[in-house]
DNA sequence: TAAACCAATCTGGTTAACCAATTTTTTATT
DNA sequence: AATAAAAAATTGGTTAACCAGATTGGTTTA
């Protein structure tokens, strides 16, 4: 067989070729959930691509739940049910990749969120982690240097504190995008950099005050700059 | 080198470990934004595992923005700042597995935010592919049969006319583990499907409208079960 | 001096052979 | 005939050799 390096968006449509795949087969043979797949290399075989590629694509999967596999004995339809799955597989599919203005709108919702969590349930030590990222914040904006990751780093402190392991990923998630994209959009402008800090003090200081209401004011503030942004692109 | 086959909580182990060693690295040089990292052959030597490991591992910190492979080429520190990279993958070593709290709580976030969008945005064919979702929820429910993908098929037709991918991109994620949950925790009531298909229909009649107020009071309706089940546990 | 070229080397990606746990089938025993 | 034990086949995971594009350093050339 002839060997092929593909870019970066050849290997994507490789794997949505391959779910797709995966997708009419479990159709095809009615697997229900709790069914076993067929093997790796009958898969590859098939669907003519290599077994690796195969792997890339069940992690995928694996990774949006709906599949599972077990060391040395098979890979599963998880037990969420054919017309979830074929649902689910569709909508995967479809997804496209993410533009800024849906990566800010999901920020803000987010983070309006956490803050006022934060306020309720932080304890000691997350206003300490706080403390501290607002610390390394301060220094920066104090020397005038650029602070977009201590900035961010905050942001992250907050989700941390916030008590939900599941919107905290989500943060995870979007936070170096939003990063990139304040970068390359040049969003942050140095001249506010006081104001900003201001703003994170505030913010800092309602949370510990433990004032879910002041603290969500205080977030919907700072965020009015990149809504402005964000409305205008 | 002795093979080790490595349980699914091990793998996860092994993978933490991979990542703290790579985030140490990087700190030990003084890696920058761009910089390129060891090749894949000299971090798992270094780090005395596989290079298939390490490769895993890449594949997961390239998921969360932080490194970006290229092929022939090498492994480069994203452009999100050392600072910001520290920070993150303290976080993505701290995450824990969520709990069915922090999902429902997250879900109810998520989707009280879609329905609004939703209502505001949804094109025609938007309508068509709610409405063929409500209609496959409404079979089920009438024959008394067991609904929940249907039910949860039709919330993510909501979130992809939401228009916002990333918001979209979330919902798909959280689904699977809700859809679990609810089978092992039996929260779906039969007695109740009746009325779970009517809010359904006023959800959907609420987007046809643009009615986004009602949309969200609609939805917020629907939860209320869910909320105080969740705040039983 | 600097620009262009070329070959050696290094890289992530790919492949295929291999490993050990598991599952299935066969065989042996009661 | 039913059950237990053993062997064969199958599985996802692992390893190592290999591939082709990218990089690099030195050499040649204008």
């Amino acid at each position: 067989m002839k060997l092929e390096i593909l870019t970066r968006n050849e290997h994507k449509e490789l794997h949505n070729l391959i779910i797709a795949n995966i997708r009419d087969l479990i159709n095809r043979k009615n697997l229900e959930p709790g069914d076993k797949l067929p093997s790796e290399r009958m898969l590859s075989e098939r669907f003519e691509v290599s077994r690796s590629n195969v792997r890339e694509a069940i992690q995928k999967l694996e990774f949006y739940g709906i599949l599972k596999s077990k060391p040395q004995s098979g890979t599963f339809v998880a037990d969420i049910g054919q017309v979830a799955m074929n649902g689910m597989m569709n909508d995967i599919l479809a997804l496209e990749d993410p533009d800024f203005k849906s990566l800010v709108e999901t920020r803000i919702l987010l983070e309006l969120k956490t803050v006022k969590l934060a306020a309720k349930r932080r304890t000691d030590s997350d206003l300490e982690r706080m403390k501290a990222a607002l610390e390394a914040y301060k220094v920066k904006v104090l020397n005038n240097e650029d602070a977009v990751q201590e900035d961010l780093l905050f942001h992250l402190a907050i989700a941390q504190a916030c008590g939900n392991s599941t919107i905290n990923r989500m943060m995870l998630i979007i936070t170096p995008e939003i990063i990139n994209n304040f970068e390359k959009y040049h969003v942050c402008d140095k001249n506010q950099s006081q104001k900003r800090l201001k703003e994170h003090q505030d913010i800092f200081k309602a949370i510990k005050e433990q004032n879910t209401q002041k603290a969500k004011q205080m977030m919907k503030d700072h965020f009015v700059e990149l809504y402005k942004y964000c409305y205008n692109i």
